[in-house]
DNA sequence: CGCCAGGGCTAGC
DNA sequence: GCTAGCCATGGC
């Protein structure tokens, strides 16, 4: 079993290239809904994460990261991009079941992105009842008000704001983000991390139980905002995020037609168990894609 | 026009 | 512990 999903790395002026990847597609990665804020540009994706704007593309079997030193490459985007995993391992064990064995084949690029807790846990609460496009226009247009402007290429990013910024904020000035009800339970939600009154940035340290209790005291985070926030940004690969989609998959495959979201959520826990979190990933980029159960 | 979108909050049982 | 109605906003 490999541990790691490439082999080494070598920089190139501004750029960091990293040889003997696999298990990787910037597709899947950015188009299965655990991120808002990568876009299409030219050959691969360009985004920014944690004050850093870069742009990605494979080539030859290799993947390069542009306006990426090896200091960064090392101290951020080999474990955002979840790098050191080795996937498959997980994507043979998840294969023995029939539906996943499909739904591994459509995604066999997806890694799960280890995201900051923070930017994380806003996005998810904007992503209540809300459409997957709105999000990330809602996101952007917060990190356009309240966040900083990086240059890259000529073009403008934004990094997302900081705990302090949202939590001094006017309410108004996120609504004016197209935040709708949402913008309370922001502003709300960051007074609460603010004051540490929920210490987000620890909460990784927790088990996955005691994580979701905290997460769940925030206003506008339920169980599947919850779920969202300890899988993409805290490494709990036993949550298992139980939106209308992995709701559609799984009762037209494994439940009855009446089963509430709830009791999925626990039925998927206890049957995918430690590979909960990557199983419910391929099986909602696959649903998705696919409009499964539509 | 009504319905839906990566749900959560609240009231009522 | 569970469910029904409500919620901003925009696309269809």
């Amino acid at each position: 079993m490999l541990k790691m999903d490439y082999t080494c790395i070598e920089q190139d002026k501004q750029t960091v290239i990293v040889h003997g990847i696999r298990n990787f597609d910037l597709t899947h990665i950015f188009e299965c809904g655990q991120c808002f804020r990568w876009n299409r540009f030219k050959n691969g994706y360009i985004g920014i994460a944690f004050g850093k704007v870069i742009y990605v593309y494979l080539k030859d079997g290799k993947l390069f990261i542009d306006n990426c030193t090896l200091y960064e490459f090392n101290d951020i985007w080999k474990e955002y991009f979840d790098l050191e995993r080795g996937y498959s391992q997980i994507k043979e064990s998840l294969s023995l079941d029939k539906v996943l064995k499909k739904a591994v084949k459509f995604g066999h690029g997806i890694r799960i992105l280890r995201q900051d807790e923070w930017e994380c846990l806003v996005s998810f609460i904007i992503s209540a009842n809300n459409a997957i496009p709105r999000i990330k226009k809602s996101i952007d247009y917060i990190c356009r008000y309240f966040g900083r402007p990086i240059k890259y290429k000529d073009l403008m990013f934004y990094t997302f704001p900081t705990v302090e910024d949202l939590a001094y904020s006017d309410v108004s000035d996120i609504k004016e983000c197209k935040c709708g009800y949402r913008s309370d339970y922001i502003k709300r939600s960051a007074e609460m991390v603010l004051s540490g009154e929920v210490d987000l940035y620890k909460l990784k340290y927790l088990d996955y139980r005691d994580a979701r209790e905290q997460l769940l005291k925030l206003p506008g985070v339920g169980p599947k905002v919850a779920d969202c926030v300890l899988l993409y940004s805290m490494g709990k690969f036993t949550a298992f995020p139980t939106d209308v989609w992995v709701g559609r998959v799984m009762k037209q495959f494994y439940v009855d037609d009446d089963m509430s979201l709830k009791k999925i959520h626990d039925y998927a826990i206890d049957k995918f168990g430690e590979l909960s979190g990557f199983a419910q990933q391929y099986l909602f980029y696959y649903a998705r894609e696919l409009k499964i159960g539509k």
